[in-house]
Order: C-alpha cells, then structure tokens, then sequence
DNA sequence: TCGCGTATTCGTCAATTCACGAACACTTGG
DNA sequence: CCAAGTGTTCGTGAATTGACGAATACGCGA
C-alpha cells in the first residue's frame, strides 16, 4: 500500500496552512481532530460525502496540520500536528482554534 | 463618489478573514500596512498589474484585515483593522504577522 | 476466499479565484 | 479646461476549488 504524503516541518508553508484552515468544513475538522486525536474519518459529524470529507482529509494533511496513521481495518487515524506547526509558526494554530472554540460555545 | 464598504467588526468571520491571509501576495500586503500604516496602494513593491492588486486590496478591506481611507488625489490610505480584528480572534492576527516578519528575516 | 467496512481515486461539473488590459472615475496642478 | 496621477470596474481567460457518484484498493472476520 501507498504511505501518507506527511512535510516535513522545515517545509511547513505559511500560506498553505492558512489556506487549508480558511474553509469552514475543514476548520471544524481540525478542532474536532484537536479535541479528539485519533478519531478516524468516518467518526466526524457531517452531512457530505466519503470523496469529498477524504479530500478535505488530504488537504489538512498535505498542509502539515494534520497526521494520518494506517489504523485497523484500512481506517486512518488523524492526529494533531499542532506543536510540530508551532514550533515552526508559533500561536497561530492555536489562536485560531481558541478563537473557534470560543465562538462556537 | 461610492463609499468603500468595510465590515463591522461583530460581522468579522474568522475564514474570511483567513482566506484573505492565505494569498502570499495579501499577506506580504497586510504585513506592509501594519509594518507602515497609511501607505497608498501604489507605493507596495510588487509586479502585478494595478487591477489585480486593487482587487487584492479589496479582499483584505472587505474581509476586515484593512481600512481604506480616501486620500489626496483619488489615492487610498491603508490603515490596519489590526486591533479590531483581535478583539474579535484574539492573537490570530499578531500570531501571523509575526510569523512572516519572523520567517523572513 | 468471500464479503463487509473503510477510505482513496477518478471523472465530471459548476463555481470561484487570480491574472491581465482597456476603459472609466476622480482629484489635483497647471 | 486639460492633462497627469491614482484606483476601480469590466470583460476575458486559465487554473483551481469543492462537490458528487462510481469504481477501486485494502484489511479483516467469518
């Protein structure tokens, strides 16, 4: 089977994460991924379908903001990389899951 | 003459606000504007045609990153919603900046 | 090995994005 | 009033995005 594409941290770009941050869909994702790490994709609440949930997955990975382990039964696991993006770009990540948590409640 | 239409800042959303800060070209703007507050559109260093930024600068305004005043001679003054912004998304927006003005020096 | 559950890939499609030049609008100095 | 300077708007086009279903791949239990 293929291994997940994962950056490197030195390859982290700015604009990339912020860009996989500015939609919506995949802003909760990541809260929920942050919230809960090691959920598998087929756990998080949403009304769209398996393609389009595994690309929005891609792109939180690709971006770096997100792990993807191989899990049982062919399942991904999604872990944070939080403090691998902070150490490269400190308290953006988490100011901005601050910020959505805080206004979601 | 139309006025330039800005959002309040209760109507700010945060992935509009970082979808406006996901073009390498608008971040390197706003990082400008808070770097030298009340510059005119037409003194940023850039390659691109005046359309294409005028309309990069219209993201950032309408997203809430920037206030465009009327100057002398039809020009804009750029002014930084900075601290509106963060009153809304604490630390989001310094953490950004920060993190280019870090990054590129 | 067969089938089920999980997730990705592929092809398609509509909508959006980003770039440009030409034309227009506005202010100001001569 | 005219011309120069500054930005915006409009129309265009290429590229990307975000959505979907169908088909495919993989792991695992029976």
């Amino acid at each position: 089977m293929k291994p997940l594409f994962h950056p490197r941290v030195e390859d982290l770009d700015l604009s990339t994460i912020l860009h996989a941050c500015a939609d919506p869909t995949r802003l909760r994702l990541l809260v929920d991924i942050n919230t809960e790490p090691g959920k598998t994709c087929g756990t998080f609440e949403t009304e769209l379908s398996k393609s389009t949930l595994s690309a929005h997955f891609k792109v939180l990975r690709e971006s770096g903001l997100v792990r993807q382990e191989l899990g049982p039964g062919n399942s991904r696991l999604n872990w944070p990389r939080t403090a691998e993006v902070q150490s490269r770009f400190p308290d953006v990540i988490s100011a901005i899951l601050k910020s959505v948590t805080r206004s979601h409640s």
